[in-house]
RNA sequence: AGAGGAGUGGCAGAGUGGUCGAAUGCGGUGGUCUUGAAAACCAUUGUACCGUAAGGUACCGGGGGUUCGAAUCCCUCCUCCUCUGCCA
């Protein structure tokens, strides 16, 4: 959410942004949010009289019912029933106002920076590089959804029978590729200075508002209806509310940390035979990294974490690129986004396999996450996240790629992880 | 899950209807003293909103209510502790 003071001083700033996002209304909504700020204003400033009123009636009757003066007393008390009602009234009245006004602020998105480039779909990203050669596979090259059935490592249709479609079934040295996976991300992550957590992966709703999930994108998420709990569609929930309503001394920063966790998405409507084998899934495995940084160092930060996410497609010897995201591809919460796809090479396609973004004060200011400044000022931090890695689509990249007449050739950096050269 | 108890400032802990944003202690910050440090002493020390400012308002787990007036009374939810039960 953005601050309606910087919306308020940045107005042009605002109204660019909105455009690069293609967002309709852009002007017409930041008007209105000024105009309620100033009615939320004046509303209370009216309000906080009446009551400063009120407080000094009251003191006095306190005074007047000590020294016995019962009947001026009585007096004093008629006189509060009108104060009571206007203020009841003016009450009611801000308490709309803020609710309209916080509505319209939660639909504002993020403004991107100046490096997201206008458009309005994915083939509008720019390739910002590409790394690593695409192998050349044998004729018959299987896509991976053949071969998870030849090896027997995933079932799909044991899932359907236990859950439902997109909750596959990890089997043998399919479950132990999972695992080793995992591990390697997070003891990379620890060595790269995050330090792990293992959080709840349900969450309540204070915290699905906290990062943006709520409200709106309730539907993308699994609800867990006699609690009120929802499932997490991503680590980055649970770890960044770890700081919400939190105030931060700047010697504590950064926060790094990192976090595996499952990731449930019901991905409504989004279902297709272009999602076909491991995809796209309800439940899938992922290793996230979360940054809380100082305003000033966040995009340094965003570029190391990049890095680091790079790092390690290059030690799995996955060709990979990087594309940033223009306007209308840019989450909502994001200002600047840099996803991660590797090439799949019997589909022939590229796979989204992370997405690294800087959300600014846009989160924080949701969370109430700040710091203090040297002068003790309060100021909201800024927050990160990239997943590091998303494991279904690196393990169909894997599979496709390194696949022989031999079997499945495993990453070297994952041998002493899964205790297995080749999956055969 | 049942019975009982409790949630107050960074921490500890007082306050059970009136001048309480809240005693006191510890901690933090600044200062005095000192060659320096410690001790002692003095001052200061929450968050948010409104206001150029002076100042005002709100917040004592969350929400609602009673009252001229609520940290204090009532309702409700949450959390923690003790005992009983159940369970990986």
């Amino acid at each position: 959410m953005l601050q309606v003071a910087f919306i308020r001083a940045h107005k042009e700033k605002v109204l660019q942004g909105l455009n690069v996002r293609n967002f309709k209304d852009a002007a017409r909504q930041v008007e209105e949010i000024i105009r309620l700020d100033d009615q939320r204003k004046q509303l209370q400033q009216q309000n906080d009289e009446l009551l400063a009123r009120g407080k000094a009636m009251a003191k006095e009757i306190g005074l007047l019912m000590r020294a016995g003066k019962q009947e001026e007393a009585h007096e004093r008390k008629a006189q509060t029933a009108e104060l009571k009602a206007r203020s009841k009234a003016l009450t009611e009245q801000r308490k709309a106002t803020e609710a309209e006004l916080t509505q319209l602020l939660y639909n504002i998105p993020n403004i991107p920076h100046p490096k997201v480039p206008a458009g309005t779909t994915e083939a509008d990203n720019i390739v910002a590089k590409e790394v690593g050669e695409i192998p050349a596979l044998p004729e018959g090259a299987k896509p991976h959804w053949e071969l998870i059935e030849e090896y027997d490592i995933i079932d799909f249709n044991l899932g359907v029978k236990i859950t439902g479609a997109g909750f596959p079934v990890y089997k043998g040295k399919g479950a132990k590729l999972q695992r080793a996976l995992i591990n390697f991300f997070l003891d990379e992550a620890e060595k790269a200075g995050f330090t792990e957590v293992q959080p709840p992966i349900v969450i309540n709703e204070d915290s699905g508002y906290g990062t943006g999930q709520l409200p709106d994108k309730e539907g993308q998420m699994y609800h867990v209806a006699s609690e009120n709990f929802y499932l997490i569609p991503t680590a980055e929930v649970p770890i960044t509310n770890m700081y919400r309503d939190v105030i931060l001394t700047e010697e504590q920063l950064p926060i790094k940390h990192v976090g595996y966790t499952p990731c449930f998405r019901r991905e409504a409507g989004s279902w297709g035979s272009h999602v076909r084998g491991l995809n796209r899934l309800h439940q899938f495995d992922k290793v996230e990294i979360v940054q809380i940084q100082h305003p000033d160092k966040s995009y340094e930060a965003l570029e190391e974490m990049s890095g680091y996410i790079q790092s390690l497609l290059q030690k799995l010897a996955l060709p990979y690129r990087v594309l940033v995201l223009c306007g209308g591809d840019l989450g909502f919460t994001s200002a600047l986004t840099y996803d991660m796809e590797v090439y799949s090479a019997a589909q022939q396609k590229w796979l989204e396999v992370s997405s690294v973004s800087n959300f600014e004060n846009f989160q924080a200011n949701r969370l109430k996450l700040r710091y203090k400044t040297a002068d003790k000022k309060t100021q909201l931090l800024h927050t990160l996240n990239g997943s590091a890695l998303a494991l279904p689509r690196i393990v169909a990249a894997i599979l496709e790629n390194n696949q022989t007449p031999d079997g499945i050739k495993v990453p070297g950096v994952l041998v002493p992880y899964c205790g297995f050269r080749m999956i055969d």
